[in-house]
DNA sequence: GTTAGCACTCACAGTAGATGAGTGCTAACA
DNA sequence: TGTTAGCACTCATCTACTGTGAGTGCTAAC
């Protein structure tokens, strides 16, 4: 297998015009559109070569060639150059950086919205994950007899409210004392550090209090718990129906069932946490029922720390630079438009 | 126009016929499956009767007839006997009820999603609206130098947070001697009586504090503004595909593009006000990109006042019965749903 | 008022042929 | 040895045509 320069020229023309037209590329069109100095018979020679490669497919044989996964990897990891953000996606972002959002989930819509109409796609877009940040603040409030509500603020701002049931009445002096205990012990750690050994400990610790601590400190164990799944927004869901590849509705139907799986994308965003930019195409997705999409994913930070994801599917014949591009630029936004919402 | 028993029978039969095959109803097959005694021919001579006054429709003029919204709205309104919802169906909102679900948005996904589940329709849920209920608590908790966190409690255990920017620095005494000022004023006010011109009210009343109270008051009448919107859960939007009413794609994305207006979705349900089912039959819906749909809708309490709506969107062609009767048991099991989980 | 009979309509499915895009292969050329 | 022109071949797609059957409206007889 030696991909000369030419052949690779061949590659790339096939996959641009692919991505361009969503129709097989024959050779006949490369040799006239990309002017590569050598006529269709030869190209059908080097295509023949590239195909024997998996580089690309023929769907039947009196059509064209279309990129496989493999070629589209090739053709992400070494031919595609970056493009700059256009300008008129910098000016949606920029009006958006504008607007008077003052809730995070609210944002997180807009962000979402914004990113499915730019691109066309269907975007997805994780809230903050609170595990990420740091335990500022806890207080305890009496609501009535048997109950309390738990208020935890980290250090990125973020509140959360849990109201706690319990069998023992606490009057405010209490609470106020076992809040400011508990902050003592909690302050500044990660909320990911405060797990159930640690619990357990303080259990121990405060036993004094018994009767009224364990139910608290177990509601902060169960409130950290589920506090800590984050959202998904998801956007432009039908975009999908937009492309030639699901036209099957089947196809379309099975895609759809599996974006309402709102557990199932949590765990497929939370997989990048890295930083930068993740491509996953077609068959490289774990999940079988979006083996046919590309998932492009970039994830944002608050106050320098990765907290949540960003990202765009759509099918394997995706404009990857376009998308690439946009992401990473709202990546880097994102930080702004939170900490403009979090900081006030 | 004279609609006597026979005329009913057959629309009647018609109707049932439509809903359960999807396929235009000919005489022949009245004559044959419902037993009235008739030949098809009288039945033709009927039909066109029926036909005249708007009931039923001609697809084209060798097909069978099709209920006009005109005739589902008779249907509903006066043949239509409703059923005692299935027994598996309970089976499905016990299994519910037992779950052990601790957040008001998880178990309204999960409302939801059971909703279209049982049905194979599309459901929407929207969340309880606060405003409805009455403030039981308030609580302003210092954050940092600038901020302040605001905690309302309403009598139906609801809980916002808000955070508060302030220009200067409030210590915990002078918060708390102000939350509970706060509540003194405020307390059991139905929320959407805490409107601006109280707030200004209170703005000159506690005038002494100036600075302080200004920026909080505010925030109160924002956040509650804000948090006034209910939230929608939808689910199973991709059963339209299954309907063949929406085999045409682009009758389906339009409606796909509709329901992802979530305010659209909120200003619909809202108007539903009453108590019991509300049926709104094709055209009588006010968005024209719904008007091939029928829409029942049914209120749901916390502790007798209605807070919020449930709702099946569907094509007109509608298991009217079997929508209205899970939906009105469901309204009904929303309180104790809602009470597991807000007492406890 | 009801019914049998009949001509008529029209969506739909199936078939056949034409079209054209694109290929692989071969032989000739530089 | 690499490149190219030429040609036969394949196959999806489109169009036109036809048959079929479900269903109707009308008429005349009961």
């Amino acid at each position: 297998m030696n991909l000369d320069d030419r052949k690779i020229k061949i590659l790339n023309a096939i996959i641009k015009d692919y991505i361009s037209t969503g129709e097989p590329v024959g050779s006949r069109t490369i040799s006239k559109k990309y002017e590569l100095g050598v006529s269709s018979a030869t190209i059908r020679n080097e295509m023949s070569d590239l195909e024997e490669w998996g580089f690309i497919i023929q769907p039947h044989t009196s059509a064209g060639r279309i990129p496989s996964d493999k070629g589209y990897r090739l053709y992400v990891d070494q031919l595609m150059k970056i493009e700059t953000i256009n300008e008129s996606s910098i000016k949606m972002i920029e009006y958006l950086l504008k607007q008077k959002i003052d809730q995070i989930d609210l944002l997180m819509k807009e962000v979402a919205k914004l990113l499915s109409l730019i691109t066309n796609y269907t975007s997805m877009v994780s809230t903050p994950q609170i595990q990420k940040t740091r335990l500022k603040h806890l207080q305890l409030i009496p609501l009535d007899d048997k109950s309390v509500v738990l208020i935890i603020v980290t250090d990125a701002n973020l509140v959360t409210d849990n109201v706690i049931k319990m069998d023992v009445k606490a009057d405010q002096e209490t609470l106020n004392k076992l809040s400011a205990m508990l902050n003592e012990s909690l302050k500044g750690l990660n909320i990911e550090q405060i797990n159930l050994p640690l619990i357990q400990e303080l259990k121990i610790k405060m036993g004094v209090y018994g009767e009224i601590v364990n139910p608290i400190l177990d509601a902060i164990d169960k409130t950290i718990k589920t506090s800590s799944t984050p959202d998904i927004y998801l956007s432009g869901s039908m975009n999908i129906l937009n492309f030639p590849e699901f036209s099957d509705i089947e196809k379309a139907k099975q895609l759809f069932y599996t974006l309402e799986e709102k557990d199932l994308l949590v765990s497929i965003l939370s997989k990048h946490n890295s930083n930068g930019i993740k491509i996953t195409i077609g068959c490289e997705n774990e999940i079988d029922e979006i083996k046919n999409c590309s998932l492009i994913t970039a994830s944002y930070t608050i106050g320098g720390r990765s907290v949540g994801t960003i990202g765009i599917i759509g099918p394997t014949r995706m404009q990857y630079e376009k998308v690439v591009s946009l992401l990473s630029y709202m990546s880097n936004n994102m930080d702004k438009l939170l900490n403009k919402i979090l900081d006030g």
